[in-house]
DNA sequence: GATGAATGTTACGCGTCGATGACATGGGTC
DNA sequence: GACCCATGTCATCGACGCGTAACATTCATC
């Protein structure tokens, strides 16, 4: 469940703080110094983002971005490049090449975590519209809206707002106590049961799509909602 | 074609930012640090989108945003919010004040660029003629008209704005308070159940083409204008 | 297979929300 | 000033959704 994250960065000082500050965020932390060490651990071991260094000795990053995009075992990975104030210029050739974002030097640690886990939060498939894709459901925000396939499925409020902190918050179990805070808010008081009842009509406006399978019960625990049965 | 983004926003180096990569994707960018500027700028010329950040010295973004609602100049122009990581309360009071998106800071500029051409093709809909087709009616701005296949459809002022803003903002939940914002103008008070009588009236006018099915309820919610039933 | 606990399922009453028709007001036109 | 059209508000009715309880079923454990 960790992220990987390859920090590209010839500044010995600069890329341990930054490995410091990501496994403090809780992810993995993959150092090299240069592009060829950088290639080198890809090949090793595909990182689930890349932090890229503009200013690099021998193949600069701008460089190695464009190779990275063009080879297949690279292709998909998210890359967010750290330049220095004043290189606006290589930023045209930066988006060209398919970064995804850019953080200024100087930067705080925690802007760059922050930074990290929105392009990752994008690249999971949720690009912020509001929009989440599941399992064959489609649940649209903004519309208040639920799609199997492209037909529209008629569901009540509860178990609309219920069926949306599913799917933002997937193959996770969730106790009936923390699904009414969370789905009926904190301030209300209602019996734990109502949620069984609540999970009974969400499976029932799936069922003539054969979708109900996705809410599943975790006996003594709970429910989760997860594509594989 | 090129599109004009005013955006708004105090912090000198995200504002370039922002800038750069508009102008990258084709956009002209305008620029504006605090309230005061926004509103000159947006008097000098009007924009066709405004990015508005939520943490502004002086006037806040949402206040701005009221504002701007407010004003006949820019009621029509589409508004995203750049909000900090607050959360729901602020997503709840952006869309009060009748914005129309808004994104989570941080987020990557290829996230911005791609709300924004979304917010643009939904509050456009139109070619540019100001006429919009959708679901079996088309209303042209223009003439001020409104017709069901080729059949002219006798509508009433409000009707017909009330159908136009839907029309130019499809498949998209509306509070009561929203539509108001955006149908009424913000600068007039009048009841939100009056909401629904205006609703009733459409729906009334659309009825003899069987077209009423086009405004639907979201219970709890509001309204939304959908061609998919 | 018996037992108790956990969950599934159904029915029902209450409260809330939306639909609807009627009415009063205001503004424009002749 | 008389008339008409558009608009906003109100009261009422009906529908919908919610929470709870009561009963049925499944599961785990011995």
């Amino acid at each position: 469940m960790h992220k990987r994250i390859l920090i590209v960065e010839d500044e010995t000082s600069i890329r341990e703080m930054i490995a410091f500050a990501l496994r403090k965020a809780g992810m993995d932390a993959m150092q090299a110094a240069d592009a060829r060490a950088a290639q080198m651990a890809i090949a090793e071991q595909v990182p689930d983002l890349i932090l890229l260094d503009w200013m690099l000795p021998g193949t600069s990053g701008l460089e190695l971005a464009r190779r990275l995009r063009k080879e297949e075992l690279s292709r998909e990975v998210p890359i967010i490049m750290l330049t220095a104030r004043g290189e606006e210029m290589d930023r045209v050739n930066g988006l060209e090449a398919g970064v995804d974002d850019y953080v200024v030097k100087p930067f705080s640690t925690r802007e760059l975590v922050a930074r990290i886990k929105a392009v990752l939060r994008r690249s999971q498939g949720d690009d912020g519209s509001g929009v989440v894709e599941l399992g064959g459901l489609r649940i649209d925000g903004p519309a208040h809206r639920v799609f199997a396939g492209d037909e529209p499925v008629p569901i009540g409020p509860t178990e609309y707002r219920l069926l949306y902190f599913f799917m933002t918050h997937p193959e996770r179990v969730y106790s009936r106590t923390q699904l009414l805070d969370h789905v009926w808010g904190g301030s209300v008081y209602v019996e734990e049961r109502t949620v069984d009842v609540h999970i009974r009509r969400l499976r029932k406006t799936l069922e003539p799509w054969k979708l109900d399978e996705l809410v599943q019960t975790v006996r003594g625990t709970g429910y989760r909602f997860s594509t594989s049965i």
